[in-house]
RNA sequence: GGUCCCUUCGUCUAAUGGUUAGGACACCGCCCUUUCACGGCGGCAAUACGAGUUCGAAUCUCGUAGGGAUCACCA
């Protein structure tokens, strides 16, 4: 059997990490077994859908790189083939005509609610017809007999029919819900597989109806559990950002976010704490995927992050940076920037947080500018130009610039720590930086000199 | 409230009847060291609670507590 998964968002909002995840596991299960991964994005509730959002979404998954294996699907499209399907399903029984208005359904609810049952339309045992007022197609549920659904994640399920209720399949506007459309849909696309948040649990039970009804073949289910937030509850805004391509924006790494992602509630179960994608291609099951949520957890993002930063090459990451912060470097400069990327890397989580060391690397006029430093520059000016005077002779390698210094505090009988930081202030106007004796080197003769023979 | 699901270190998780309950992140300490990092070594820390089954329970059963999902002419 060819493997089909689909991911299918709703366009509107941003494409939310929770729904990324369901993405990429998604599109791991369909590539662990050769099949076809599918996007369909549900866009039937024409008043809250967006161009904004279908371009998030696309941005999104492209950006993670978990793209669709076809060409996205518009379930706006299919809209006719669904009015069908809640036709066929009334002509053979399975579906009635509901007359019910609002203020009667709503007397429904709250009595259903109060009795624990589920809604049932009078409509349901009336074939009587009053053809001048809106209606709207009900499925007609099973009363008796119970629903079981073996699915990966949750285990082997079952529900009593008697609680499902009588769902709209078709709007009084004669436009379908979700509830069928998805259905019908699923089916045309021949979706052997659907991986979801288990917030659609629920509605499993009772699509499976519609399936049962028109002898389709019935897809397996794996409803995945929902992100959520340190405090345990759903992951919202106030648990900071839930929109996947703020993450990009941040400085976050697709390849890290996928790792991530994809650590939340699944794992190798090796003690090796590595995700490369082709290892876990190969390991990849639903079966594997816990029930319980996971709580996201920036820290751990971080950690990800930064060892998939040192271990990019580093033209990569130089491409991201360029890219990002818009530099336009001549070949010295960038020289400069990628020799130093490396240690630099050691000393971040996302590569945007480097931003306050491209001035020294990159300008070549650079000085320290903060009053606090430059008085300290100021007090120490004479050991700078010192220094200065001893490198301006000294033959350009790590080795003899390291002897070079060594030699300047044994001479002078003064400590490392006495002349590095005021150094290294110097030439960066920082006190935290790579260790000295590469950044005069990386640096260049002309500059370092430029910075250790000035006048503070 | 009805229905369904969940509960192992702070966090992500491993252990599918027998382990000193393992790993990773975070945190703390030590080492390395010219700063900050990286790295290395070590430490702290968990089976929600209560019964039962069993020679033996994190694991099976029941109950309790806590948490979550859902109950739209939204998807």
């Amino acid at each position: 059997m060819k493997i089909v998964t689909r991911f299918a968002p709703s366009p509107t909002g941003y494409l939310h990490i929770g729904g990324a995840r369901t993405a990429i596991f998604n599109y791991l299960f369909a590539k662990k077994h050769n099949g076809k991964y599918l996007v369909r994005i549900e866009d039937t509730d024409k008043k809250r859908s967006t161009n904004e959002a279908v371009d998030a979404i696309h941005d999104g998954l492209n950006w993670l790189g978990v793209n669709s294996s076809e060409k996205i699907i518009y379930q706006s499209k299919n809209l006719e083939s669904h009015v069908k399907v809640a036709y066929e399903l009334l002509e053979k029984g399975f579906a009635y005509k509901c007359f019910l208005n609002p203020e009667e359904l709503n007397h429904l609810r709250t009595k259903s609610r109060e009795n624990g049952i589920p809604i049932k339309s009078p409509w349901r045992n009336n074939n009587s017809i009053s053809e001048n007022k809106e209606f709207v197609i009900r499925l007609k549920m099973p009363l008796n007999g119970t629903t079981t659904i073996n699915d990966y994640v949750q285990g082997k399920v079952s529900v009593k029919n008697e609680i499902l209720d009588d769902m709209i399949i078709l709007r009084s506007d004669k436009t379908p819900t979700y509830m069928l459309s998805s259905v019908v849909d699923d089916n045309k696309m021949g979706i052997t597989h659907i991986i979801r948040g288990d917030d659609h649990f629920n509605n499993a039970f009772r699509q499976i109806q519609i399936i049962n009804f028109l002898k389709w073949d019935k897809p397996l289910y794996a409803h995945i559990p929902l992100i959520h937030g340190t405090d345990g509850s759903k992951l919202s805004k106030r648990h900071g950002a839930t929109n996947l391509i703020d993450y990009h924006n941040m400085g976050y790494t697709s390849e890290a976010m996928f790792s991530y992602l994809l650590q939340l509630g699944w794992t190798t179960r090796d003690d090796e704490d590595d995700y490369e994608f082709n290892k876990v291609v190969k390991l990849f099951a639903l079966e594997n995927i816990n029930k319980s949520p996971a709580k996201f957890d920036i820290k751990k993002l971080n950690n990800i992050n930064s060892r998939y930063l040192n271990n990019m090459d580093t033209n990569n990451i130089y491409k991201l940076i360029i890219e990002r912060f818009e530099l336009i470097l001549n070949i010295h400069q960038e020289r400069r920037l990628k020799s130093l990327l490396p240690e630099l890397l050691k000393r971040v989580d996302v590569y945007v947080d480097l931003k306050d060391d491209f001035e020294w690397i990159i300008e070549d006029n650079f000085l320290c500018k903060d009053e606090n430093k430059l008085k300290q520059l100021k007090e120490n000016n004479l050991m700078i130009n010192e220094i200065g005077d001893l490198l301006k002779n000294c033959e350009w390698t790590k080795e003899t610039i390291d002897h070079c210094l060594k030699t300047y505090i044994q001479e002078k009988s003064i400590k490392f720590k006495d002349v590095g930081p005021i150094i290294r202030i110097a030439l960066t106007g920082k006190t935290n930086s790579p260790d000295l004796v590469s950044i005069i080197y990386e640096l260049g003769c002309t500059i370092s000199l430029n910075r250790l023979n000035y006048n503070y």
